[in-house]
RNA sequence: GCCCCGUUCGUCUAGCGGUUAGGACUCCAGAUUUUCAUUCUGGCAACAGGGGUUCGAUUCCCCUACGGGGUACCA
């Protein structure tokens, strides 16, 4: 079998988000199990949409993730131009191409007279509301106007755009590799626009010459493309390339996670009431008027502090004020459906694989990178979101996963994402990764807390007795201070309930016997720590609970003999005598 | 409105005509660790509804309901 060649091929009009990476990565699971060829392309032929970065945030990002390709727009190739926006050329003689063969026609209706023309059929009643082998009789294009005429204009240099002319009342039959058939009527789909009244393809033309062009046997994209797919077969078809069309492959989608798993963060609720409550006044600025604020944002708590009976109270209820008609709508879509790159913003976790900063407002959304995954955990998660190997494999790494992906196993419904899931599988990451593996990152996190990393066999310890309790990378920096520095506070909880007057007592006692210790480790550390219990005769909890006290000032942490080992003879006797001192 | 896709525990899913409907996350209980986390054991929890087809339907077909997507000179 042919080698197959596939590509991801996302818009520049923002970061990428987690729905990206997924496309991204089962198309790069795919090419390398295959020994295929995978293609970065870039889809910037709208103009209008073009944000500034957005380029270069995903190769950064996708090579975070540790996806590469073998050609694209950041390493070339013989396939190139990989950007749209450079490969106007080529669609322009393609159009024409589609026009001399009357599979295509120039139309100069503007932006009035279609509003008209979907408003008139609104009217009457019709089914559709689109521009067809039906409505395309009534408007201003090559197939109506005289060819004199059409000459005139076009040599004038009126606007006009490039329609495809979809032939009437043909099943149009497709294969796709998780939807199996697929049958849709011809009369269903639109003339669609296939160049712009700006010189430019729309992403149906330059998505089809190009994949055409760049040799791509599987289009694997998300299923939000489903309902073009028709158009794109007869594209093909158009063009007399329908015996090398590439096999489809629709993604299901990313979903939003259930609400109710959101709401049960209480601060995060009323953190979201705030934001939803704004967010709505603003989109609805000219329908609510500002003093409804205050009601809006009641009617926002009142569901939210609801999970159960959260889809009962979105339901529209006739007798509902305008007002609430529009709150219920809004919020029914911000917590269900598509995941959208907005949602990082709103519903407390990241959607985009590392931070990204607006170009136009500052303003930062939450990166995976920066929240403290570790890219493989992230893509393992992400890979089970549509797709599962058949077994009860979960913690797969990236050769694995090649090893085992498979389209035919891709799921058919929509996944909904879940964020403890995701926790769950940086933590199963992190806990099996070697400590050396861990080092660089583990430096990277203390030196954004400005704690010292100078010392690898130290850091090597921390790293042990650190990765069984941490679940994102950060989390070392926050609890590896008491490896660097004395405790400056003690935990006034804890002092409390497990400071006793007889403590001190205790701890200097510990402390003699340590002191003649012949060897500073973890096991004689607590087989002298045994003996002070035994002799006493006391429970060894009235010594480990202030123990841990004067070690870390905190309640938690590693085992305190380990944590005794790690930081030193010196560092433990002075502690202790520290905390005697301070607490009596 | 119209078109397309889908529907197994709260969530991700296994199942491809006969199963005590399996696993994972979450949650709960217990054990270990005299902390926290880890680990281990156990538990709660699902075939959307109605018709067919069949000796037998979670599995195949149809309808309904529900969910999702699309319906731009956006991708």
């Amino acid at each position: 079998m042919k080698k197959p060649v596939v590509r991801f091929a996302p818009s520049p009009t923002g970061p990428l988000h987690m729905g990206g990476v997924r496309t991204a990565l089962y198309n790069y699971l795919f090419a390398r199990q295959q020994g295929g060829t995978l293609i970065l392309r870039i889809e910037d032929t709208d103009q209008n949409r073009f944000v500034p970065g957005a380029e270069e945030y995903i190769i950064d990002a996708l090579n975070w993730c540790g996806i590469t390709f073998d050609e694209g727009v950041h390493l070339g190739g013989e396939r190139g131009p990989y950007r749209q926006s450079e490969r106007s050329d080529i669609y322009r003689k393609y159009v024409e191409l589609l026009i001399e063969k009357g599979e295509a026609y120039y139309a100069f209706d503007t932006e009035e007279e279609l509003n008209a023309m979907r408003e008139r059929l609104e009217k009457a009643g019709s089914h559709t509301r689109t521009y067809n082998f039906e409505t395309r009789k009534q408007m201003n294009n090559s197939l109506t106007l005289s060819p004199e005429e059409v000459k005139a204009r076009l040599d004038a240099g009126d606007p006009y755009v490039v329609r495809i002319k979809i032939p009437e009342n043909v099943e149009v039959k497709f294969y796709d590799e998780v939807r199996k058939e697929v049958v849709v009527n011809s009369n269903e789909v639109d003339d669609k626009v296939l160049l712009k009244s700006d010189g430019l393809p729309t992403y149906h033309l330059a998505n089809i010459v190009d994949d055409h062009l760049m040799d791509v046997t599987h289009v694997i994209r998300g299923e939000e493309w489903l309902p073009s797919a028709p158009l794109h077969v007869l594209l093909y078809r158009a063009f007399g390339w329908e015996n090398t069309m590439p096999k489809w492959v629709h993604l299901p989608l990313l979903l939003k996670p259930d609400p109710g798993a959101i709401m049960k963060n209480k601060g995060l609720r009323r953190e979201m009431t705030d934001k939803l409550t704004d967010e709505f006044m603003q989109k609805h600025s000219e329908e609510v008027s500002e003093d409804m604020r205050s009601k809006v944002h009641s009617f926002v708590q009142n569901v939210l502090s609801n999970p159960s009976g959260f889809t009962q109270q979105l339901k529209e209820n006739e007798k509902d004020p305008g007002f609430l008609k529009l709150a219920k709508n809004f919020l029914h879509g911000a917590f269900y459906g598509k995941l959208s790159k907005r949602d990082g913003d709103r519903l407390g976790f990241p959607v985009f694989p590392a931070d990204w900063i607006d170009p136009k407002t500052g303003a930062k959304s939450a990166g995976y990178r920066e929240a403290g995954y570790m890219p493989h955990a992230f893509l393992n998660a992400l890979a089970l979101l549509g797709w599962n190997p058949g077994n009860d494999e979960e913690i797969m790494n990236m050769d694995r996963l090649i090893e085992l992906f498979s389209l035919d196993r891709i799921s058919h419904s929509g996944a909904r994402f879940d964020q403890d899931k995701m926790k769950w599988f940086n933590q199963s990451y992190i806990r099996n990764s070697s400590d050396e593996a861990l080092l660089p990152l583990v430096k990277a996190e203390l030196q954004k807390a400005e704690l010292a990393t100078h010392d690898d066999s130290l850091l090597l310890q921390v790293i042990a007795l650190l990765k069984e309790r941490v679940s994102f990378l950060p989390e070392f920096a926050e609890m590896a201070g008491m490896f660097f520095g004395d405790p400056q506070t003690f935990d006034q909880n804890m002092v409390e309930k497990r400071w006793k007057p007889e403590s001190k007592d205790y701890l200097q006692d510990l402390h003699a016997r340590w002191d003649a210790l012949p060897e500073w480790k973890s096991q004689p550390l607590h087989d002298a720590f045994e003996a002070l219990v035994a002799e006493r005769e006391i429970n060894s909890g009235q010594v480990l609970a202030p123990l841990r006290l004067a070690l870390t000032g905190i309640p938690n942490g590693p085992g305190v003999f380990d944590i005794a080992e790690v930081i030193g003879k010196e560092a433990s006797l002075r502690r202790i005598s520290t905390a005697v001192a301070k607490l009596g």
